[in-house]
DNA sequence: ACAAAAGTGTTACGACTACACCCATGT
DNA sequence: ACATGGGTGTAGTCGTAACACTTTTGT
């Protein structure tokens, strides 16, 4: 069998782009790393890198996600995930627009993560490079993309389409997946879970009506057993994420 | 700004894949065509090609689709569509684990499509090369691809995975968004609507109810002026497909 | 005592299911 | 007359929204 002409076809790059979402102080907020090169240097973009010769797109995918966050992708079929805590890995979608960079063709295959709020970014040593910015500041109020009245600058390259699609996805996601506990630690509270949807859907939801949701859809959540009272108040039931990935009937997103 | 440095990162060829779905006498049908060379000579795969130096991804799947359908893709910008007649188009998902081609480092970006019933596929000329399959018979009654007591050879590559994605990914879209029409011809009844629904989730509806809710889905359906009696039985509106895409509230799939 | 957050009970409403029933055409 | 598919009406059921109310902590 003759290998391909290498004439048939035009060469391209395939970099991995990795929209890494988490929840800070009631805000959904993006990783981003500052450029360090031309173009688009000194400015904010979502983390990323070529895809090696051998590497499948998922494991390109996680391998950055650990250089960049120390988040390891939980396999159910790992022993244990050894650096840092586990972390919610899919792909999102894949951009190849011609003059996406205007170096060469690069076809980006762009990964939604969800992740527990993490200590602090770490850019490969890098201090200060990166960070979690509120995905309103870096998308703006509507989501497009666009920046009014001195706002931060926008993303390099293509990437503000590609944050809002990650955005867009979790948005949705979490309303019939189980996704958000992605966003929670181990253990979680009810109110904590709450917090979550409020913040990645920007509403405030009735506390009474959804704790009877969501403990009452089964395999959303298993007691773990204990109480805490990490946020005043009365002591909350502590629980972990159950085994069901899709919630029946899903949780409804208040309309607009 | 210097241009990258090749040998930063490995060369990939990028092409497209399509799953070109249409619903044929009550079952849900895909495009495939027979290969014509090394490797997988003579098996069924999905329609694709290499994507071209200076095209984007979606622009690469429209091409390969007018060339193997002669379907246009559906654009309201433009003035009309000339060869054939419209479809949908969209970005499925990508796969380049790094042995799905023998041959070298392939990254296929496949694309869904949703077609009305066409007379015959054209397969650049080439006859019988190219046919509507079942998708029951292409991946089995499991739809993962498996095959048992003499079916039809599976397909080429992971094909069979690409085409189970898609057809997964139109039995959930045509819950809550107005897709479905896409699989209808310009004006239809609303049986006809409900077989399409019938033919891609593998059950049967109940007519009044369904009557009842895509009649009364604001922005799904909007009456076309005339009456039909393509099916026998007393005549039937003819509609034509609304401006929403977003069904609020959605289809109901019924439950297993 | 008071604030704050966690839970429970109750009522009203909207949407779906199932099925009885009528309508309009072809043979 | 009868079969066939199109379309409307209605009762039971399920899930949600809204909100009153009790529970358990910290200050």
């Amino acid at each position: 069998m003759p290998p391909y002409d290498p004439s048939a076809f035009p060469p391209f790059a395939v970099t991995v782009d990795l929209v890494v979402l988490t929840v800070r102080r009631h805000a959904l907020c993006a990783l981003v790393v500052k450029r360090g090169e031309q173009p688009f240097q000194g400015r904010w973009a979502l983390p990323g890198g070529f895809v090696r010769a051998d590497e499948d797109l998922d494991g390109a995918a996680a391998r950055e996600l650990v250089e960049e966050t120390g988040l390891c992708v939980h396999d159910p079929a790992a022993p244990a995930p050894v650096p840092g805590t586990g972390a919610h890995l899919e792909q999102l979608a894949t951009y190849g627009a011609p003059d996406r960079d205007p170096r060469m063709r690069v076809v980006s295959v762009a990964h939604l993560a969800l992740a527990p709020d993490l200590p602090a970014p770490r850019a490969g040593g890098d201090a200060n490079s990166a960070r979690w910015a509120p995905v309103e500041d870096l998308l703006g109020p509507e989501g497009a993309g666009a920046h009014e009245d001195g706002q931060a600058e926008p993303l390099a390259f293509d990437h503000a389409r590609i944050l809002s699609d990650g955005v867009e996805r979790a948005r949705s996601k979490i309303e019939y997946s189980s996704l958000a506990t992605a966003f929670c630690p181990p253990e979680f509270t009810v109110g904590e879970l709450r917090r979550v949807y409020e913040a990645v859907w920007g509403v405030a939801l009735d506390p009474r009506n959804f704790h009877r949701k969501v403990t009452g859809t089964p395999g959303f959540l298993v007691p773990a057993g204990g109480t805490t009272t990490r946020q005043g108040g009365r002591p909350a039931q502590l629980f972990r994420a159950g085994g069901a990935t899709l919630l029946n009937p899903p949780m409804l997103r208040p309309e607009v």
